[in-house]
DNA sequence: GAAGTGCTTCGGTCCAGACCGAAGCATCCG
DNA sequence: CGGATGCTTCGGTCTGGACCGAAGCACTTC
């Protein structure tokens, strides 16, 4: 097959309403069963099962069995950022279309969500700006870097960055990644330090999962935390 | 439309051969006719009117017109690195599926090539490499610093870039972003930096543009230089 | 073993959209 | 002013694939 055809059959996967819904059932990096994506869809198993099965043989889904159940999650970190990337472009339609209709249902979405490993909307743009405003983030639009107070906030956190930095070379350096964020339109934290610091938020229950969705709410002691500690708005 | 369409409609215009075949060839930059395009696609001309039509729509595409030429190129860069990841997931499959068959038309393409705005393919690991090696920059998964030494080889090179580090916020640093080659599977330098050393490049006929295609030789002199200033191979 | 649940395979319907031929506009050239 | 050339619009064909109902298979529970 040539490279061609092969990126035509990635996107044109991707391309099709029901899967593109499964897979974003899948950017929060959980794994899901078949009848939970099926519903998601709001498709039925046969045709679910389908979609999987084709997704799977591109390799844009890893399934797992367990008893009867079937769990499938986006196959790798790759697929996460194509997903995002699209979605990049997707956004910037909202440009020239006519008008920017915010469905009530998107508000919680908006307001902080996941995004595959990582924090995003207001939530993750308003982290990135207070540790940028802080010091403790350099950020282009290219690349991002943690400055040594970044560290030092990071270790008192209970993160510990400088060993995160999984680098060629050398490199003592802890880099980032910006990832601009679909709805406010500028970068949050992304990469090693973005997903580990998605996951301590978990762990510490300074956020918590909105049951079936992607988003996610702030709890009082994260909200206290953000503010005091990271100097969140 | 919601979210979820939008990203639909997005991927499934990349998800047909035909305008992958056309994407593709506007992937190093340039701006191109439509029937260059069609002819590129082997489609109609008619047939390529419409597909340029709905890209144009879907603001992946931007079209300027010259006399009776329509000249078409990508709409910004977003487009170009969705393009890119999404070759990323569509290369990975090559992992799965039966034997990397790589003909010979894309013997030059592996060898040297732009992708978007910098240069890949061999070359373009190898040129990282020898940065990496020399201690000109550090990279991660997530992203790339040049160091001291790497802005003062630059310097010697005639790209100022210092000035090229367009970050938010008082960074003084030079970022730049690592993008993983679909050939080589090993990063590449992209981002400003690479964009501006793939630009110098040409300026300065270290590289040449293999007509019709992505693909660049390296000159003589390009040669000579890569090996003995910037230490490649 | 029988019944229930989760998932897949099979067969058949149906529609979006990819494609081209023909014709209609523009623009440029002699 | 014809006559090219580049591009688009229109009308019609045809196929890929999304979808569901029914049936079959695998595993679990009673």
């Amino acid at each position: 097959m040539s490279n061609n055809a092969r990126f035509a059959e990635v996107a044109s996967l991707a391309g099709d309403p029901a899967r593109a819904a499964m897979l974003h059932a899948l950017m929060d990096g959980r794994a899901l069963t078949a009848s939970e994506l099926a519903r998601t869809a709001s498709i039925t198993p046969q045709t679910a099962s389908g979609h999987l099965t084709r997704m799977t043989a591109a390799g844009l889904l890893q399934v797992e069995q367990q008893g009867r159940h079937r769990y499938h999650r986006l196959a790798t970190p790759a697929v996460a950022r194509m997903m995002e990337s699209i979605m990049q472009v997707a956004s910037g339609m909202d440009a020239l279309r006519p008008p920017p209709v915010t469905g009530p249902r998107d508000a919680a979405l908006r307001a902080a969500r996941t995004c595959y490993d990582h924090l995003a909307g207001s939530l993750g743009v308003a982290i990135a700006d207070a540790l940028l405003a802080g010091g403790h983030v350099e950020l282009t639009h290219d690349a991002g870097l943690v400055t040594d107070s970044g560290i030092a906030l990071f270790t008192q956190l209970g993160i510990d960055a400088a060993s995160i930095s999984a680098g060629r070379g050398n490199s003592t350096r802890v880099l980032c990644r910006p990832c601009l964020d679909w709805s406010e339109r500028r970068p949050h934290l992304a990469g090693a330090i973005g997903a580990a610091l998605c996951a301590r938020s978990f762990e510490a229950a300074w956020i918590r999962r909105v049951v079936g969705t992607r988003a996610v709410e702030v709890t009082p002691k994260g909200l206290r935390l953000f503010r005091e500690t990271i100097g969140v708005r």
